[in-house]
DNA sequence: AAGAGGGGCAACCGCTCCTCT
DNA sequence: GAGAGGAGCGGTTGCCCCTCT
């Protein structure tokens, strides 16, 4: 199947974008909005490939945008999320309001894939030391043996998901599946997707309908636990609530043949593993 | 003071998936 | 159903800056 390129590379833009490039491309998107990648560059009178434009947009020109400064909670957030995605940054960067994958993937790339490789190493020699008395020493160190085993990465199935599925009978919803954006003390049953709170930014309407979209899969088999995580709203759940609970680890075996006729069931007793009894009350 | 080396990060590349026709 | 285009994602590259010698 092929395809033209993006864009001709020829005559292009590359490199450092100038502030004036910069100052081009948030008018126009603050005018037209964004998508349409493809034209952006045409129609802004940018010499740039559409990717490039997105690109920039995406992880430096948001308003929203949070940059550097990762905190010790979000830090741990990150592993905790490696830990159960893999390299999915774009999942990871989801649950970190603000954060960009590049961000994330570099922020891993530079400093957590070192601490965590550096601790497997010291970890292996002080296992025994730590679970001692049947706990490791420390949250910290909890949380590096977990990252430190990433052998049981849950790959999420890669998906674009543009479709929004509405539940017709949301009090059906089961725990584990919908509740994440099913709010029950502010939106009664119905999903957030017009009523758009003020709160809420268009990105978060964004993962919220992306999550939806999951919701629609429920007979695929491959579609498991991890991807109940892909939009819990951490605004809602507070960082401390998500870090202080654990992740058991997951059962490949059990994942890879979980039958289509009690995979709900399943995904709802394995989530409810995921997250304290606290935190499903809270949702 | 200057060159070498390494780290951090912005940007690019190629692949994949989804939608539309 | 097939092909083309649009968009997103993850891996990689390359530049810049800082530190070390």
């Amino acid at each position: 199947m092929g395809r033209s390129p993006c864009c001709a590379k020829e005559g292009m833009n590359r490199g450092a974008w100038t502030a004036h490039e910069d100052k081009v491309l948030t008018e126009y998107i603050k005018l037209h909005g964004e998508g349409r990648w493809r034209n952006l560059p045409k129609n802004a009178g940018l010499n740039r490939c559409g990717k490039s434009c997105r690109l920039r947009w995406l992880n430096y020109l948001r308003p929203d945008i949070k940059r550097g400064n990762i905190s010790p909670d979000e830090e741990e957030l990150i592993i905790r999320l490696h830990k159960l995605l893999g390299n999915r940054w774009s999942l990871i960067a989801g649950r970190l309001p603000g954060r960009t994958d590049n961000e994330i993937k570099n922020y891993w790339n530079t400093n957590l894939g070192k601490k965590v490789h550096d601790h497997q190493q010291q970890g292996s020699a002080s296992d025994l030391k730590h679970h001692k008395n049947g706990e490791p020493n420390s949250k910290k160190a909890k949380m590096m043996d977990m990252a430190a085993a990433s052998s049981h990465v849950v790959r999420t199935k890669a998906a674009k998901c543009t479709k929004v599925f509405i539940n017709p009978h949301p009090h059906k919803i089961p725990l584990g599946h919908n509740h994440q954006h099913y709010n029950e003390e502010t939106n009664a049953g119905g999903l957030m997707f017009d009523d758009k709170p003020a709160a809420m930014d268009d990105d978060h309407i964004n993962r919220t309908r992306s999550f939806s979209s999951f919701s629609n899969i429920n007979a695929d088999q491959e579609n498991s636990t991890s991807d109940f995580l892909v939009d819990f709203d951490m605004d809602e759940i507070s960082l401390a609530n998500l870090l202080n609970s654990d992740f058991p680890e997951i059962n490949h075996d059990d994942l890879n043949h979980i039958s289509s006729d009690n995979v709900m069931s399943r995904c709802v007793d394995e989530t409810a593993q995921f997250f304290s009894e606290g935190m499903l009350q809270h949702w």
